[in-house]
DNA sequence: CATAATTATTGTCAGTCTGACGGTAATGCG
DNA sequence: CGCATTACCGTCAGACTGACAATAATTATG
């Protein structure tokens, strides 16, 4: 029963993908093959559509614009972004979601997945809408998640070290820490990483032993980055 | 431009205010006046307008629906729900905001004020839409802010004493605080309240000193919860 | 007016967690 | 075999927490 004063709008899903590469975080991004920010760098994303779920147009947009299939994802809600001016195309209200994810190869087959690609957080200024925003609030989320979650796993492979995990630590919260205490840490809160028994080459040193992640998901006693923001 | 595909929809912003009333946690409700659930109980809310954002429409239905002024209120996004079948007059996306805020009495005055009251989250159950759901969300998302943030102090009057304030804990929560540890917790942190100089008199036994809000708003270390949820 | 009852506030003490940092273990290389 | 490199273990002091004892300031009561 559509009545006046009811404003009809489109929403959108938006998705802010992150991964550890080359030692710094990087976000999933495309290039906007249509207008308005034609050739511009934008988050993937797109219209939900009729009798869809928001995570569900999440993971549809997601598989249409990289390839990836986020049916394993955590795929986890950020915000809802509501401002009258914040796409030219008229009334858009967008629902962001955030992912972490290991550092896979993209799928380069498939059609608008060839435009999509992996840009280092901190040189992505100038997205397309008001994606800028969206990108800081999720990456201050997934700041946030490593504190309380162990959902830095989801950084790494199936398999990896503590030395891996604390990378993704480095370089999520972009500052160093202490490898002993850290160890101490992971290796003392149960259920977050469990050993496999293998152990990695490095090219020299000492190997490390292997771990994939245990079925903790909250940290209890969180750990809690010394350098609160403001 | 309008195209194929592209799902329009209505957006509405649902309010979830809380208070401590009584030594218990209580939600603002409306009886719903209309249909669909005309007589049932429903948190406040309405449908976004145009050229409005969305912490506006919040505080614009806030008044219309309460008579309440929001905008001295601490409005914060929990989420956005957008199940296909949360709503039976269409596709409608609802985005919830929470706020906490001391007990006053609610203004009597005004047209659809009158059905609104305070109602006790324990026994809420059986809101209209999926605002069940909502009010769950919202209210777990309070007692986390409980823990990092001195959001607390929203819940007392421009005065209080540190047994109020362990008070909102303990009703927020559902757990016994030690009066001792708090108020050492309390008082320990810089910029969470700051003395007024002001006693307040019980009806027995010594009086208490009054604080008022300090300038701080994130809680360093936090007071985290012992009985964390799973 | 003394004493009890009641509420508020300060203090103590052991256990836990953290940050800082020294030392040891296991590999490859020359 | 010694050395560089990476991984891992141990120690210690300070901070914070939970549990509980003791004191302070008021009203009620005999």
């Amino acid at each position: 029963m559509p009545e006046r004063d009811h404003l009809y709008l489109r929403l959108a899903v938006d998705l802010v993908i992150l991964t550890v590469r080359d030692d710094v975080l990087q976000v999933l991004t495309i290039t906007r093959a249509n207008k308005p920010f034609r050739g511009q760098a934008a988050l993937p994303g797109g219209f939900l559509r009729e009798g869809e779920d928001l995570v569900g147009a999440a993971v549809r947009e997601l598989h249409e614009e990289t390839g990836l299939d986020g049916r394993g994802l955590h795929l986890e809600q950020v915000e809802a972004y509501g401002d009258p001016d914040r796409d030219p195309r008229g009334r858009i209200v967008s629902v962001a979601y955030l992912a972490m994810m290991p550092n896979l190869p993209l799928p380069t087959a498939g059609s608008d997945a060839s435009t999509a690609g992996w840009t280092p957080v901190a040189q992505a200024a100038g997205l397309a809408f008001d994606h800028d925003h969206i990108l800081a609030d999720a990456v201050e989320r997934a700041r946030t998640r490593l504190e309380f979650t162990t959902l830095a796993t989801a950084f790494c492979g199936a398999d990896f070290t503590i030395g891996d995990l604390r990378n993704v630590y480095e370089v999520v919260w972009g500052q160093r820490l202490d490898p002993r205490n850290f160890n101490r840490k992971v290796l003392g809160t149960e259920g977050f990483v469990e050993p496999t028994g293998g152990k990695r080459m490095p090219e020299v040193g000492r190997p490390a032993a292997l771990y994939r992640a245990g079925g903790a998901t909250r940290l209890n006693p969180p750990i809690l980055r010394t350098d609160r923001h403001g």
